[in-house]
DNA sequence: CGGCGGCATTGATCCTTGTCAATGACATCG
DNA sequence: CGATGTCATTGACAAGGATCAATGCCGCCG
């Protein structure tokens, strides 16, 4: 359901997070080059709930994420599902020179996502090694992250893992659009939230609380929660963590 | 302290694991490239606990596991640590094209690597698109495998977490060069399997001796466990994961 | 308007796990 | 050889979280 082909130019406008990969990899192309990738793009509009990709399906586009937010949920032959991940403005999804995606790619809120041809714009990273570069560098970093999150989960206690979260949704919101705003948007429902930290509802509810109580942050209403105090919200993020030695 | 500088030829053997990436590069590029790699690696014995390489410090060189475990260690400011993934063999480690690594590289055992100048072995890259390529989408394995964990801590009980890890661990082992043997060595002591695990070495210990009441495994010795019963391991590793609809 | 369903929250109870403490096996060292 | 240190294991207990059940809030729809 591709949305409507806008010109490059008000593309090029969308894409301007100010350091999102997507810019970068123009920024290292021939400007004729960026034309021609931006003129094959498409913007979608993708609503709550939609699934994208299914596991296990070769996708036959690349897309970047805009706006809204996303998750990666691992779907086991069982069943079972799992978030393993979530993309937000200037991540990127859909496997490049390799097989079907591992994962279900879902929206988990209204979501504005610019998709290329999976072809041409390998063919593009073929023909543009500065570039191709500059994405093996964020994949270095993507695993990374990936690794960041796995510090996050491990945490033992529910409320370490709901700090540790807002640490880094706290950090990652300060490059986006809106100013100095501490107010966070948290883009998942208890429950998948809940699931994403390893937790029921009812203990994040009850951690929720906790961090309220204590003066760390405020809550506005079930998605939107200020940062009061940065600093106690680091410290609640770890009590152990402790490689004995 | 490189150990010698071995043949070419003698190198070469040793890198044939069988399906190792960077026996796969090799194949990937001209003959007397790949001779002119091994010419220039150089291969080291590290002994258990030894730091090969410290967070925040840019590696001159880019290292292959050839045996042994290594760990990566995410060290956090205030001095807590805390084990984010495993270099086994055919693993590769230090950052390419990029700056210093975010974690420290510690010896869980004895180990073997094989270490190249990071300078010449990324020209050995640009000028071999196809080998770079290899390693992009090698990186996005790697990405899987970050998943893959992060799917493993998760699941809520330690018995669900310790079976999981021995399915992977496994599964990985058939790759190795011992035959059909179905003893996994974990190469971790109780403790820091404890920590990798999210648990304490006394649940650990608990856990264990469940599988084993179950005879789902055996216990030789506190480093090696038979598999008994491949099907339920994979069905002891997780209760929960449902992600409600 | 009033009933219905989904979601967040709260309370009560039970199970899992962390914590503290003790034991035994084993290796190292004086 | 006996002392010491390290590690795995086991037991007892307490704390944290899961589970079950109930309530309140809100939007949807008849």
């Amino acid at each position: 359901m591709p949305e409507q082909i806008t010109t490059a130019r008000a593309l090029k406008a969308a894409v301007s997070h100010g350091n999102g990969l997507l810019e970068k990899l123009l920024e290292s192309l021939q400007p004729d080059v960026t034309e021609r990738l931006l003129s094959h793009a498409t913007l979608h509009d993708v609503a709550l709930g939609v699934t994208l990709l299914e596991r296990g399906v070769q996708s036959e586009s690349v897309c970047y994420v805009l706006d809204g937010t996303l998750a990666m949920v691992q779907v086991l032959e069982d069943g079972r599902k799992h978030i393993v991940g979530l993309l937000v403005p200037t991540d990127f999804f859909g496997r490049l020179f390799d097989g079907p995606s591992n994962y279900r790619i879902e929206a988990l809120s209204a979501a504005q996502i610019l998709s290329f041809p999976r072809a041409f714009f390998e063919q593009v990273l073929r023909d543009n090694p500065e570039a191709e570069r500059l994405f093996l560098v964020h994949l270095l970093d993507e695993i990374d992250a990936a690794r960041e999150w796995l510090l996050l989960i491990s945490g033992r206690k529910a409320v370490n893992r709901l700090a540790s979260f807002f640490s880094i949704l706290h950090r990652r919101s300060k490059f986006k659009r809106s100013g100095g705003q501490a107010v966070v948007h948290v883009p998942l429902s208890r429950k998948d939230l809940a699931h994403y930290l390893g937790a029921r509802p009812e203990t994040l509810s009850r951690a929720f609380h906790e961090l309220e109580r204590k003066g760390i942050l405020r809550i506005v209403d079930p998605y939107h929660f200020e940062v009061l105090d940065d600093q106690a919200l680091i410290d609640a993020s770890g009590d152990d963590l402790m490689l004995g030695n």
